[in-house]
DNA sequence: TATTAGTTTATCGTGTGCGATATAAATATA
DNA sequence: TATATTTATATCGCACACGATAAACTAATA
């Protein structure tokens, strides 16, 4: 073990030696970031990622959703018919499987995809700077991705664990 | 410019190529690895970011608690209602300056420290595999960290122009 | 084919987050 | 000192997130 991964037990509760507190102050600082520019789309974030994975292939069931996005039904389902509210979606039940419900873009919805392509170099823009270097970031999102499959797995082990 | 850095304008449109969307994702995932350590001690992973920063110094007021969680008044003051609720903070007016709100621990609330002294290790173990090495999290940190304070700069500053 | 088990989505309740705004106290200024 | 400005919390409304659970449908099996 590094020597600078020693911590006593008290310095481990301290907020500055975590590393889940910058995770979940970042995360809630970057979707402030889009708020402003998806607010001239007139969506939300949890709104635009359904977008993005609509808009790279349509007619999506919410379980496809779900899988894609790590929300829930329970999450998803009322946002997606705010979505289809707005006219951005429908949801219909498949024909083939009655439980299944299947999400597709309207025009409204797949017009929004133009107005939208400016907003990733937006944010991008934002979050690089002189102190945070290309390379950083690169390496940055890889670790972020590696974490995201294998968080995904271990919750759905757990999940399992309990069921079994 | 990094060639791996190039993508066309509808391929920044794609979820793999987005980094916030894994932000986002991970950090989700990491509060639903506390849910089940924390439900033994009957608390939330915002409540348990206030008794942190009430471990290590006591008697905040609500405006010096929002600086260090970047939460604001909104999201804190309901939410250290419910932590009064269960007696693990008290709120009391200042005497100097009757805005403030000071929040202090009950001896049930400093009581917690002990009980959730384990809870970090627990989150390193689960967090920590073969695949992302302790020299690989240690620099995830950083970014992490320059990221926080970079952002909340921003944030402050956009804030600042529109009352300007 | 009748029953059981599994899958898919939805509902309910609780707890965040945050933009916009209100309220009250303290400070600054005319 | 009366008034305007600033500061510190609180209130309101809306949109997530998610655990627990229900409801509807399909698949598996006796």
């Amino acid at each position: 073990m590094n020597k600078s991964d020693e911590y006593s037990s008290s310095e481990q509760l301290w907020l500055e030696n975590q590393i889940c507190f910058p995770l979940y102050a970042v995360s809630r600082m970057v979707t402030k970031l889009y708020t402003p520019l998806l607010a001239d789309l007139d969506i939300t974030y949890p709104q635009y990622l359904v977008l993005l994975v609509l808009w790279k292939e349509d007619h999506l069931s919410v379980n496809e959703i779900s899988s894609l996005l790590y929300l829930e039904s329970n999450t998803l389902t009322p946002l997606l018919k705010r979505m289809e509210q707005k006219n951005l979606v429908r949801r219909r039940r498949s024909q083939l499987d009655e439980r299944k419900v299947i999400v597709s873009l309207t025009p409204d919805g797949k017009g929004l995809q133009e107005k939208a392509a400016c907003v990733p170099q937006s944010i991008v823009n934002q979050m690089s700077t002189d102190e945070v270097s290309l390379q950083e970031v690169q390496s940055f999102k890889q670790t972020l991705t590696k974490l995201m499959h294998l968080l995904n797995e271990n919750n759905n082990r757990n999940r399992d664990e309990l069921t079994d």
